[in-house]
DNA sequence: GCAGCGATTGAACGAGTGTTTAATCTGATG
DNA sequence: CATCAGATTAAACACTCGTTCAATCGCTGC
């Protein structure tokens, strides 16, 4: 109220219709405080009524699945145009380091810990990136071939996804944009030797564990190329 | 109130007293519903009403910090008897296989995903337990030498604990013990294999990456004896 | 100018929360 | 038996939540 936003045509950057107003303002608050927060909250935070939102919206429901498919088509927006390796969590690192991206990936962050139906999307995403991007990376030669390229991919993102979630429970940043992407950062910069470490160089000796386990569990995933109906 | 559970002394297993029936419903209605569970519904399940629970605990936040108490409590003491590799995630790998302990598993689960001092407890404890591990197979000879062993001890722990909290948003599981525990083993069933071949080859062929890396970034970890008071 | 219509507001509602309080029940102690 | 302390309950309180509703504002078309 007291900043110079009164004027709807001469706010910096935006002539936004209200209902995106209040859209991006609920990514911004569901984001910092999680899917708690109430909407007259994110209603101040707009400058606009709780009944204004749930006027555009129906509901607050209404209100997360309009922020769900805003933020789902950011990020399939921003893949296409970012060239990356295809992995979805570099395009969130790509992200995180974009100054008006931030509270984008913020909510993502919660989405995904809360659950839900945004979090599975993004997660088999994220496994369909990894699968194709270490295939390919297997027909280049420089990636090791798997004895079940699915499983793989599956566990690396559950492994990248979840701990970073874990990171941001842990570690929870204040409310501003900067100190969140500062968090990011930090997360990538402690992450980033060990697991390269860990994909260079792996972690045991010899195979004689994975042998051991793969005798006590004989099931090969059904490699061959007319079998994976089984599902 | 239906069933057979009025009289305090014939109950089946217990004449505990009744601080300790509310405590142990409040580890089990926060484990299956979450940390937002009414008091009411802690006081139902335990046969008592919301006022008692206040009177005994002060309030819910004194509630939620006897059974923080508790369910570390259990940890500490089946860490003792139970013989494991040390890792506190083996730990709850065995715990959760008994019947009797699935609350305070799903407990757990429900506080690291939740934040807050418990959680970063249990992880502090965790990435203590996989450095000692750790070690101890490098003296062995069964495990791979790490440039910088304590943040390798930290990021396994953070993508081993982090991948199954994003499991089990994912996949949540039913109200009952049995849905809880059989989806444990669901999930740790399926990140075995990966897990085991991705410690036994790596995922790449050669170091190149982790080499680059490295020139990029030269810092090394303070790997001499007594430069460790950087911090 | 004036009817009409969506945008917007402020107040209310009902259900939920954690907590407080007065009253009752229970059992041991004098 | 009388008394006292703690356990326990039911009701009330103050608050927040999402949602609803009637009223007002501001503009557009006739």
């Amino acid at each position: 109220m007291a900043s110079t936003e009164r004027d709807p045509e001469h706010r910096g950057g935006g002539d936004a219709t209200t209902p995106d107003r209040i859209r991006d303002a609920a990514v911004d608050r569901f984001g910092r405080d999680g899917f708690g927060a109430g909407l007259r909250a994110v209603a101040a935070d707009a400058g606009v009524t709780a009944g204004l939102v749930v006027h555009h919206f129906g509901s607050k429901d209404g209100l997360r699945k309009a922020c769900d498919a805003h933020v789902l088509s950011i990020v399939r927006t921003e893949k296409t145009k970012v060239l990356t390796d295809g992995s979805a969590l570099t395009l969130l690192t790509q992200l995180a380091g974009a100054e008006r991206f931030a509270p984008t990936v913020r909510y993502l962050v919660r989405s995904l810990q809360a659950g839900g139906a945004l979090a599975a999307a993004l997660v088999d995403q994220m496994i369909a990136d990894a699968d194709a991007y270490l295939a390919a990376g297997v027909a280049a030669g420089v990636v090791r071939p798997s004895r079940d390229p699915a499983a793989r991919a599956r566990y690396l993102a559950h492994q990248n996804v979840g701990a970073m979630l874990l990171w941001f429970g842990l570690h929870p940043p204040a409310a501003d944009h900067a100190a969140f992407r500062e968090q990011f950062r930090r997360y990538v910069d402690q992450v980033t030797a060990p697991a390269l470490e860990l994909f260079a160089q792996g972690l045991l000796v010899d195979r004689s564990m994975l042998d051991d386990y793969l005798m006590y569990v004989p099931d090969p995933p059904t490699e061959g190329p007319a079998a994976a109906a089984a599902h």
